[in-house]
DNA sequence: CGCGGCTTTGATGTTCATCAAGTAAAGTGG
DNA sequence: CCACTTTACTTGATGAACATCAAAGCCGCG
């Protein structure tokens, strides 16, 4: 295997505290996965063994219930660690990762993290303020779209993949519309039909699945306001 | 000051990979305050310089949003910590905290618990459980309540603080009506409309602010199927 | 005592889920 | 590669769920 981890961007963000022969343990115990679009990367109910961070791609968070509906979560890019949530207090995972684009995500051993949290005062601070980010960020957007209704929460989920995905007022909508209600609590009917009157209204062009945000702060309003 | 930490119920829970030495300096920096129900403890916006855990009495945490408008994001009960929140991850308090009855919290310098976890791998490893834990449990209220509809959440609302706050079906709400309608979204009026409900198809008792849970099994029935 | 906030109920209109039915797109087996 | 199946998308119609407005009783507090 080689082990690029010197220019690794995980690396360069988190793991600057690492001593020389930290990074080389560190690195001999990480496994680079390749994970194709729709594939899973963490099923619900299995036992925590690894430490999993994003390289590249995109993902999905999300939490099946007895009766076999589905919860998105939340959704992860390149940075983002993919099992942050529960892995330090629970034993089981409590929701599912599946990958939306093709993805390529590294796995350490579960074990080493922790040892590494012990041993490395640097890194635990690190490692801290990443899951503290990373947990407020997903507390904050589901305070959003508890608090608004479909209008808003619609216009919330176009504009989060422009500002916080993309960086681009228009994409590729890399999730289905069932899956944005699955987001969101409402119809997947009723999220179509928002999504046609914002097309009608000119406040966003759609192609398939391309959306294109024309009028910004039109849908910035209607998200506000929720 | 009396140093009483050694039988502080926190320690015992968290603070057991204290040596000695450090648990005397973590005492010396230590203040308890006593807080009035409906008190501030922290408000949003202030800079963030404590550390600050419950030792009694409850407290619930909230946004205010440019419009005025509160949302309230989770509450806290003896053992949760009050600031654990975007405390390694801001500056500033996005969140403001209350008393909702007469408590008690340990004040903290936040320096010295960031010293601590530089240097106290067993510490750090804690916190990291702990914090990992409290973040989950507000995740999972909060997708809980966001995919129930106005019945479920009321119930869920009623249920949560039956079992996870007082262990007792019956008991005092500590919020009003118009707060449990800021923590699950929906209107004043639904809220009450549907504690009425409930009462009247007695599934609850009510005497103003004490709810009784007559027919738990139903009520859980309404949670569950949202 | 009176004011303001909380609670409650009723009436009304808006928002939303659900059912139905059809079209488009994407996978599947021959 | 085409027929077939399945899945995603779309629109309309209907009734249920919900917010809002209005009015009145209640309670704590200065």
């Amino acid at each position: 295997m080689i082990c690029n981890c010197s220019n690794c961007a995980l690396k360069t963000v988190f793991f600057d505290s690492f001593k020389d022969e930290e990074l080389e343990f560190y690195c001999e115990s990480r496994v680079e996965v390749k994970v194709p679009a729709k594939e899973f990367i963490i099923k619900q109910g299995a036992e925590i063994k690894d430490f999993i961070y994003l390289k590249e791609g995109l993902i999905k968070l999300f939490r099946t219930s007895d009766n076999g509906k589905s919860q998105i979560i939340s959704f992860g890019k390149p940075m983002d660690f993919v099992s942050i949530q529960s892995v330090f207090s629970e034993k089981k995972y409590n929701y599912s990762v599946q990958a939306l684009i093709d993805s390529v995500v590294c796995v350490l051993d579960f074990n080493t993290v922790k040892d590494l949290i012990k041993n490395n005062g640097n890194f635990a601070t690190s490692l801290l303020k990443q899951i503290s980010f990373s947990y407020d960020r997903i507390t904050m957007n589901t305070l959003d779209i508890l608090q608004k209704r479909l209008y808003g929460k619609v216009a919330h989920v176009l504009i989060y993949f422009a500002d916080q995905v993309y960086e681009n007022d228009e994409y590729s909508l890399p999730i289905s519309r069932k899956e944005i209600s699955e987001y969101i609590g409402m119809s997947v009917e009723n999220v179509i039909r928002t999504i046609s009157e914002f097309r009608k209204d000119k406040i966003i062009k759609v192609y398939g699945k391309t959306i294109e945000i024309i009028d910004k702060k039109k849908l910035q309003i209607i998200s506000d306001r929720g």
